[in-house]
DNA sequence: ATCCGCATGTAACCCGTTACATGATTCT
DNA sequence: AGAATCATGTAACGGGTTACATGCGGAT
C-alpha cells in the first residue's frame, strides 16, 4: 500500500495542510511570510508534491464545482484526508534519533511547531525531553572530540567550537521550552 | 571558458585537495574522521564529483607511472592545478552575504577551517568581521520580526526562540573567534 | 487596453542516494 | 584459501532548481 516513504519536504505540507486546509499559492505564501525565508519552495517542487501527495491519498482537492462541467480549475484547495492525517500524527511521533539530532534539528524544530494543541503538554514535554537528550549526547560526544582528537591549526578548532555552541544554545532552549511549558501548561483555548 | 558554477561539496572537495592531495578514497576517510560524520559522501556523489572537477582542469590525477602501460589503475590521487587553487582562493575570499548568511552558515565554517596559513591574519579577521555583522543583521532581523508578527500559538513563537538563540550563540562565536585570533595573531609556523 | 499579481503547471538539467559490481591487497 | 578492507566505479531512481508557459482577474 504505502510505497517509499515521505519527503520531509512532503511531510512539512501534509502537516501544513492538517493545520488550515490551503492551496498551493497559498502554502507559497506561507513559506514567504516565514522570517527571512529560510526555504522558499519552487513551483517546480510545490505542485509535483502536492500530486504526489494527492496519488497517495494522503491530500485531496475540496470539491468546488464551477457551474460548469468545469473540474475546479484554477484554485485547488488541498484538504488532508483521513489518511493523511494519521500519517501526519504518526510523524509528528516519530522518537528523536541522538545519531542524526544534528542534521534533524530544523525538522524537530518543525515537528515541535505543528504539535501544538494536537497533543497534550505530556507528550510535548516528552519530545522535548528526548530532544534535550539527544542535544546533550551530541554535545558530550563533541566535547569527547575535542579532548582526543586534535585536527590541524586553530581554525578547525574553532569551527568545532562553534557547532559545540551552537548545539549547547540548542539544548538551553529545549530547557528553557521545558520549563516554560510546564509552568502554564495550557492556555485553555 | 567557465562552465556553471560549482557546487558547494566541489568547492570543498577542491578545497581539501588544495590543503593536501589525496585519493577519492582518502577524502571519504576523512569526512569519516570528521566528529559524528556530519555529512558522509556516498561513492555515486564522490567520484564524479571528482571527475567533474578533473574534466575542467581545476585537478589532475599525480602520475604515478605503473611500470607497464598500466594506466595508473586503483589509487588515483589527485591534486588541484594552478586554475583549481585559483578557483579555490576566489571561494576562499567570497564575500558574506548577509541575506543568506544563516544558509549558508556551515559553508562559512567550512571556509574559515580552510583559510589558515593561505590568508594573513588581518584578511581572516576582516572575513569574520563581516560574517559577525551579517549574523547581528539577521538576528535583529528575526527579533524585529517577532517583535511585530505574532504566529499561531506558544510553540511557533518558541520554534523563533531557538532560530534566535542559535543565531546569537554563532554571533557570540564569531566576536569570540576575532577575540582570540587578535590576542595572538600568528604562530609563527 | 494593458499590465501586474494570482495560480497552476511542465520540461530540461543536475546532482545525490542507494545499491550493486569489480579488482587488488592484506589479514587470519 | 577465504574473508575483510582498500579503492574505484556505474546505473536506476528520485527530487529540487531554473526557467518557461499559460490563463484569469483586477488595477491604471
Amino acid at each position: 500500500m504505502a510505497g517509499r516513504q515521505l519527503t520531509s519536504f512532503e511531510h512539512i505540507l501534509l502537516g501544513r495542510l492538517c493545520i488550515e486546509p490551503s492551496s498551493g499559492y497559498g502554502l507559497k505564501r506561507i513559506f514567504a511570510a516565514t522570517p527571512m525565508g529560510v526555504y522558499q519552495p519552487s513551483s517546480g517542487a510545490l505542485y509535483p508534491a502536492l500530486h504526489r501527495l494527492e496519488l497517495r491519498g494522503l491530500i485531496q482537492a475540496q470539491a468546488l464545482p464551477g457551474p460548469d462541467g468545469d473540474t475546479g480549475r484554477h484554485r485547488r484547495v488541498y484538504e488532508p484526508t483521513q489518511a493523511g492525517q494519521a500519517v501526519h500524527l504518526n510523524w509528528l511521533r516519530t522518537p528523536v534519533e541522538p545519531a542524526t539530532v544534528s542534521h534533524d534539528l530544523g525538522l524537530h524544530l518543525m515537528r515541535f511547531a505543528m504539535m501544538e494543541r494536537v497533543f497534550p503538554p505530556r507528550e510535548v514535554l516528552a519530545f522535548l525531553q528526548d530532544l534535550a537528550n539527544a542535544l546533550a549526547e551530541f554535545t558530550a560526544g563533541l566535547e569527547r572530540f575535542t579532548a582526543v582528537a586534535d585536527l590541524g591549526g586553530r581554525h578547525p578548532r574553532l569551527a568545532l567550537d562553534h557547532g559545540l555552541a551552537v548545539h549547547r544554545a540548542s539544548l538551553r532552549w529545549a530547557e528553557h521550552a521545558i520549563a516554560e511549558l510546564s509552568a502554564v501548561p495550557a492556555p485553555s483555548r
